[in-house]
DNA sequence: ATCTTCTTTAGAATAATTATAAACAACGAA
DNA sequence: TTCGTTGTTTATAATTATTCTAAAGAAGAT
């Protein structure tokens, strides 16, 4: 349980201004033992139930967007028609379920380390995912 | 070089009428000798451009999820505003070049070998895809 | 308090994709 | 070949996720 006193200094430690819905979507976000997966329009509703105030959706985006661009949220590269983000922003993969439509969590010890043996001149790498589908 | 010929029978076998857009379509696709990455915008104009014809926009959406159902195109999992598209069905790995919006191709051995040490009860792996995010 | 800057907001705009339904083309049987 | 059936193409409308806009509001600094 992290207190609001803990969210509003991150959001300032992050030149972010602790405005009331920023507060309500980190305690939406980020009160929780296990890592989750959501879409924007998943957390405008889990917004709405939890904790009984309006907020509007260009909020939400917003916000999703401030916090992944801080390194707070990540995005979870799977084609789908909405993009979906990850609380867990520590290295870690993912398990698809095709036939269920389901994301499952892959711990770190769960994949051998990746080696990338090549590179593109100029660029570097951001990120290395991998995702495992699975089927019945 | 394939021939028209071979596109007509691989399509009769799929049980999908040898049109002359499909046909077309598998011109453009598959008479290649490198892998190739699109999306369906690409492949709209590439049709205009190669073959002279015109195509309506949903024949292209229509076919390429068509083929895609065949297993003779692979979605690629990146999340990007268009979905794209890969004629290598084979397992392998992709670069994404985030700021150009540019997929470029990893062999399997540019890749180490990826062990996956959790599995889920009654689902086996389909595939184990790897996407490195490249920046500046 | 006041000024500046950042944030929220509703609603409009954008853009990819999907649905619709009428015209058309391929197929198979007679 | 002709006819009837079924599958396909097409233009366009509808849908949907996301981004943009500009005005109102809130936070922070002086």
């Amino acid at each position: 349980m992290t207190s609001k006193q803990e969210f509003i200094e991150k959001l300032r430690n992050s030149s972010l201004r602790p405005t009331k819905q920023r507060i309500n979507i980190c305690e939406v976000l980020f009160n929780r033992d296990k890592t989750f997966h959501f879409t924007i329009n998943d957390l405008f509703n889990l917004i709405k139930d939890k904790t009984g105030e309006k907020i509007s959706l260009a909020t939400v985006y917003n916000t999703v967007h401030a916090f992944h661009k801080k390194g707070y949220l990540k995005e979870i590269p799977i084609n789908s028609n909405q993009t979906y983000f990850d609380t867990n922003v520590t290295d870690h993969h993912h398990f698809f379920d095709v036939k269920e439509e389901k994301l499952i969590d892959l711990k770190n010890e769960d994949v051998g380390p990746i080696e990338i043996q090549k590179s593109i001149p100029g660029k570097k790498i951001k990120s290395v995912e991998v995702l495992v589908k699975l089927e019945d």
